[in-house]
DNA sequence: ATGAAAGCGCTAACAT
DNA sequence: ATGTTAGCGCTTTCAT
């Protein structure tokens, strides 16, 4: 900037007003100023510039996604881009593959970056740590699950509401003995989807029956070789629910390697990726990860811009999307 | 950090040398500065650290996608974090969506921020504007497209390569009308596979005819219109390449939703997921975005390290996956 | 081994 | 309307 201000013949303050954009710049030192610049191709220096300013402000959040390269995490992370982006602000993104130390790692260096804000779909199950963020004005949203022992805005979909849908659906075309498929439940959202599994199976009189459900599932391999290992009960599910993306393709996977996809039903939590191209086609409860992550982002900068009402846990809605696998009926080996 | 030296009673430039790890601080002094940054919860502003010290290395890279929730995208991006926290380097990450004036801004926002590396899939095709980053010493590299008119490092897929080996196997199989959809051909993939289409043929003896190649097709939607289009020419294809993902998907559906799935041959460039589900197994030539981002990262650090040899382009090799749409023969229809 | 002073690139506060 | 000086939080340089 100083190099600027040289070659304008100008002070450096001068320099500054310009590229900031203060009033009181006549437009004669404007217009030279302007062209040094764009001879010497300046560009203020951020960080720098961030050092002195009142109230700190960086231009940056941070996002920590579950894995970046996740369908579900990635949408949401573009929905987060774009809501920065109108605001000129850049975002940092990192996964933690559910693991809570990692969670603390990447949030440890956000700080050291001063974000001005973190949205997180959290690993850990204690955020206590994060008073100290609170305590600085670092904005903080917390996207599919809530916090844990901290008073934080939160954006999560209705996991209990759509896994009863999702289940339901099933009890309607006649399944009684439905197996659930969950990934680990130390996770709330599996937790949620479990119980809402439970409680639509209740509200149908049919005994929840521990020996069909199966959870702390982490990938696909490991939900085909739980819906293998039900499907060898003496007495079988006649459907599934699976509750997350990951372990409905695993299902999927399951039934079609047995030739059983036209005879087992199947419901999952999540959408996937050409499910409607299958055969059967995947019926799904969908969630919306576009408004989640838009919801987070207007929500964060609600917060950035002053706003301090008590915090709001924001639901999204999902939808039951019938395809086909969730429609089948108990006993269509025959039925082909 | 004023704030530990008080605590500490001990001068600002002791607590810098333990937070530094500097040598030339008795195990007392530095024991008490460590209790007084545990105290306050102190952490060291990164960008203010930076601001003095010699070679301004900020530890951050900026990342340039195509959309951060393209699946190819996201797994790359995965690639790339992998490598940058092996190195505790933060990254930017940005969608510009072939939009070139988007990848400047995110360019430029990436430079005000003094990012150490930037590696970004381009979307224009003038990067002499970038030669302010070579004289700053920002390290550069180009993913999935080289660089135009500026000497740069790259790591791309072969592209040529790959097109060649898909449409020789569906020639294997006795196709001789092999429609093309591709994408924009300013994007040089698009082109390059074109290239490796045409090239194929003529390898064959077989005319390539304009007619059956439909190009600048954005989205699954245009792909299906194009296949719709291309079944309905008096002398139609008998089977199909599609050059990207999307492509791909697009063409599955329009097949699907004609009732020829089982009757016209279908290979696409790039994996999909859940493609050995569909009926009949999507045949592909996968691309390896994980080897290319991990390829791209080692290359920029390598720069940062201070690597000055020539630029290097890595061309990354891709995998022909016969799953069943890519052997059906021509005629086919009544194999059933 | 420890510390005081200068300065990184910029903005804030206060001149003129 | 323009410039001068201090200072953001830290590292560097140079004492002691």
């Amino acid at each position: 900037m100083l190099d600027v201000a040289a070659l304008a013949g100008v002070a450096l303050k001068t320099v500054s007003r310009v590229v900031n954009s203060e009033p009181g710049v006549s437009p004669e030192l404007e217009a030279r100023v302007r062209r040094a610049i764009d001879q010497l191709n300046y560009r203020r220096d951020a960080n720098a510039a961030t050092l002195r300013r009142l109230g700190r402000k960086t231009q940056t959040i941070g996002l920590v996604l579950e894995d970046v390269s996740n369908p579900f995490s990635s949408e949401l992370h573009r929905a987060v881009e774009d809501a920065a982006r109108e605001r000129g602000v850049l975002v940092f993104a990192g996964s933690c593959d559910e693991d809570p130390d990692r969670e603390r790692e990447l949030i440890g260096s956000f700080r050291d970056r001063r974000v001005d804000g973190i949205i997180v779909v959290p690993a850990s199950h204690d955020h206590t740590y994060l008073h100290e963020e609170r305590r600085t004005g670092t904005a903080l949203v917390f996207v599919d699950r809530p916090a844990s022992h901290l008073d934080a805005d939160s954006v999560v979909s209705d996991n209990v509401g759509g896994a009863v849908h999702g289940v339901e659906h099933l009890l309607a075309h006649g399944h009684r003995r439905i197996g659930f498929l969950g990934d680990l439940l130390s996770i709330s959202t599996a937790e949620e989807r479990l119980r809402g599994y439970t409680r639509a199976l209740e509200g149908a009189g049919v005994r929840a029956d521990e020996s069909v459900i199966r959870t702390e599932l982490r990938d696909p391999d490991a939900a085909a070789w739980a819906i293998e290992e039900l499907l060898a009960l003496r007495d079988p599910p006649t459907a599934f629910f699976t509750g997350q993306n990951l372990l409905t393709i695993g299902g999927v996977r399951a039934l079609h390697e047995n030739g059983r996809e036209r005879e087992i039903a199947l419901v999952g939590f999540d959408d996937i990726s050409l499910a409607d191209m299958l055969t059967p086609a995947v019926s799904v409860v969908a969630q919306n990860p576009q408004a989640i992550g838009r919801a987070a982002a207007d929500q964060l900068f609600r917060r950035l811009d002053g706003d301090t009402s008590p915090a709001v846990h924001q639901i999204i809605p999902v939808t039951l999307i019938a395809r086909g696998s969730g429609e089948i009926r108990p006993g269509s080996a025959e039925a082909r």
